[in-house]
RNA sequence: UGCCUGAUAGUAUAAUGGUAGUACGACUGUUUUUGGUGCAGUUUGUCUUGGUUCGAAUCCAGGUCGGGCAACCA
């Protein structure tokens, strides 16, 4: 396989930069309003700006955008910070909006000295009105032509709390007519009395978006601004302002956002999952946000797998939740430990053996030669599946059945000859006998069977906390699915089993392993867990190839 | 009614005027002490109409369809 992989528009756009000598080295920037957690659609974001500057031998900047201090907290920069490390990567500086607030007012005062910014007493109904439509030009208002000394004086008062919320803003002053709305005098500050997560209460004006971006970028000579699809129409109102202002011209490019199946993806609608508890908060395991993934056991490289995997472009996009799922298999299939754990246990008694314990040895992980073995003890009373035993079973069926005969995972091949039941006819336990010549390893009996089950030694067997997630959403598209997406919540994504049975070296496992419970799925130990008690999260299902046979009968 | 964007198998993504390829999915077969994994194979595509050209997914013109834009949010 040749390595040659073709390029996409952004690294295109780099390597020309690059090539003409426009830059010495790149410089991006993932710059989150610390507003809430981050989710899989950032963690493509994440994967783009600190994947350009690796690849390319740049750096990247973590930047909050905190401009808006009612919504912002400290709780979330935290968990930003530790979502982006956890990812695997490292920013070059820790920056704020903020660290600017100063800079950026000075950049405003530039503004109005140049007759390019102007106080404005309208409420925000007027100046909404006064915008106009998309198809209709917008009209100019009288405060429009303030002297620049009069604005100057306004927006210092503004500074100094002479006013109240929605009294005053300024705004940039443009183009009333333009036929891009964000660039009808759009409004660059705005009076605010807020305490600020950082700044406290030094300031009582906060620079609106628009105004800070661009202007962050230009102060820390951002190279390469990258963005999604959204901000294209504010890419000229970014533009003017650097030039206007005369400073470092720091380039906004835009690529679609990930949209995933089955998935939300807006902090709003993840806030109100969160708040509404349908989840049980931010890194509930079925939220889409990278604590949650991260707790649900999917590895931190099968992300970054994934990200890079689902490419960039500025097409609009729904990826299949299904690729993350084929990335999140393909890398725990190589590492996850594997173990036997009975779900829904039916008793099966071995007749015809001996009431002592034998310890067997078993693999790791078969997919790793140097992953080593763990033993396990194997008795005359164990645990399988329920749903390994049928009475009457149907065609292609490889498990246990009446008189048929199956292997038992590292142990044993048995057969089933008596079926035992209670008075109402429920099925209690199962009698069956060893071939005592077919003991994995050194199998002599000759015997060929199709089926492997797993299972636990009764007697020694623990017990455990099993947590079974689905998807949060039933439909493909959330999004625009009709009506509410809370409408569309799946009632079945988490299933709990109190009692699993597991075998015993579970217990002595590294707490951060991650498991492959043989025929169940992948697996990861909750924090939940106490000394007494184990819980365990799914993290993914195994491809079931039999539940297809079966539904297709 | 305006402006800005975009359109390639089911889903994504490549081909940068010269054989439409890759991944996931689906389907076959094969291997397997996980109905897992691996391996081999099959399947399905350039929105449309014109034009330029020896040659168009690519360039040009028109159309169609999708997304975005009128927060004192980011």
């Amino acid at each position: 396989m040749s390595e040659e992989k073709s390029l996409n528009f952004i690294e295109e756009i780099v390597e020309a930069d690059l090539a003409a000598g426009k830059y010495q080295s790149i410089l991006t920037r993932f710059p989150p309003e610390p507003n809430g957690y981050l989710h899989i659609g950032h963690a493509k974001s994440i994967c783009l700006n600190f994947g350009l500057a690796n690849k390319y031998g740049g750096k990247t900047n973590l930047r909050f955008d905190d401009t808006n201090p009612s919504t912002e907290e400290t709780e979330y920069v935290e968990s930003i910070k530790e979502d982006v490390k956890w990812l695997g990567f490292q920013w070059a500086d820790e920056l704020y909006a903020s660290n600017y607030f100063e800079q950026l007012y000075q950049f405003a005062v530039q503004l109005i000295e140049k007759g390019l910014a102007y106080v404005d007493d309208s409420n925000s109904e007027t100046i909404a009105q006064e915008k106009g439509t998309p198809t209709q030009a917008g009209i100019e208002n009288s405060y429009r032509s303030r002297s620049i000394a009069e604005n100057l004086q306004l927006f210092s008062e503004m500074r100094s709390g002479n006013y109240k919320d929605g009294e005053k803003v300024l705004r940039a002053k443009i183009d009333m007519a333009s036929s891009n709305m964000h660039m009808r005098d759009p409004i660059i500050y705005r009076i605010k009395h807020a305490h600020h997560h950082r700044t406290g209460d030094a300031w009582c004006i906060y620079p609106m978006y628009d105004f800070a971006h661009g202007q962050s970028d230009s102060i820390e000579n951002i190279t390469h601004s990258i963005c999604t699809l959204e901000f294209i129409p504010h890419r000229p109102l970014y533009d003017w302002c650097i030039e206007q202002l005369g400073i470092f011209p720091s380039k906004q490019y835009e690529f679609a956002r990930l949209n995933m199946t089955y998935t939300v993806m807006s902090k709003r609608k993840l806030l109100q999952l969160v708040n509404e508890k349908h989840v049980e908060g931010w890194d509930d395991p079925r939220m889409s946000t990278i604590s949650a993934m991260r707790r649900r056991g999917y590895p931190a490289g099968s992300i970054r797998e994934f990200c890079d995997k689902i490419g960039v472009a500025k097409r609009e996009n729904l990826i299949d939740v299904g690729l993350l799922e084929f990335c999140v298999r393909e890398k725990l299939n190589k590492t996850a430990l594997r173990r036997m754990v009975v779900f829904d246990p039916l008793k099966v008694v071995i007749t015809n053996y001996p009431d002592t314990v034998e310890v067997l040895e078993s693999e790791n992980n078969p997919e790793d030669p140097n992953g080593g073995t763990r033993t396990m003890p194997f008795s005359r009373e164990i645990y399988i599946e329920r749903d390994d035993f049928m009475e009457v079973a149907p065609k292609k069926y490889f498990r246990l059945a009446p008189g048929q005969m199956v292997r038992l995972k590292s142990a044993y091949i048995i057969k089933c000859d008596e079926v035992i039941k209670d008075a109402d006819g429920n099925i209690t336990e199962l009698h069956c006998s060893y071939i005592p010549e077919s003991k994995s390893g050194s199998d002599t009996s000759g015997i060929n069977v199709k089926g492997t089950l797993h299972w636990v030694s009764v007697a020694q067997a623990l017990q455990a906390e099993i947590r079974l997630y689905d998807r949060l959403f039933k439909v493909e598209d959330v999004a625009n699915a009709e009506g509410d997406f809370k409408d569309h919540i799946n009632p079945d994504s988490l299933q709990v089993l109190p009692i699993a049975y597991a075998e015993p070296a579970l217990l002595s496992d590294q707490p951060n392993s991650t498991y492959q419970f043989i025929r169940k799925g992948y697996f990861v130990l909750d924090r939940d867990s106490t000394n007494e008690k184990l819980v365990f999260n799914r993290t993914v299902t195994l491809k079931d190839g039999w539940a297809k046979e079966a539904k297709k009968a």
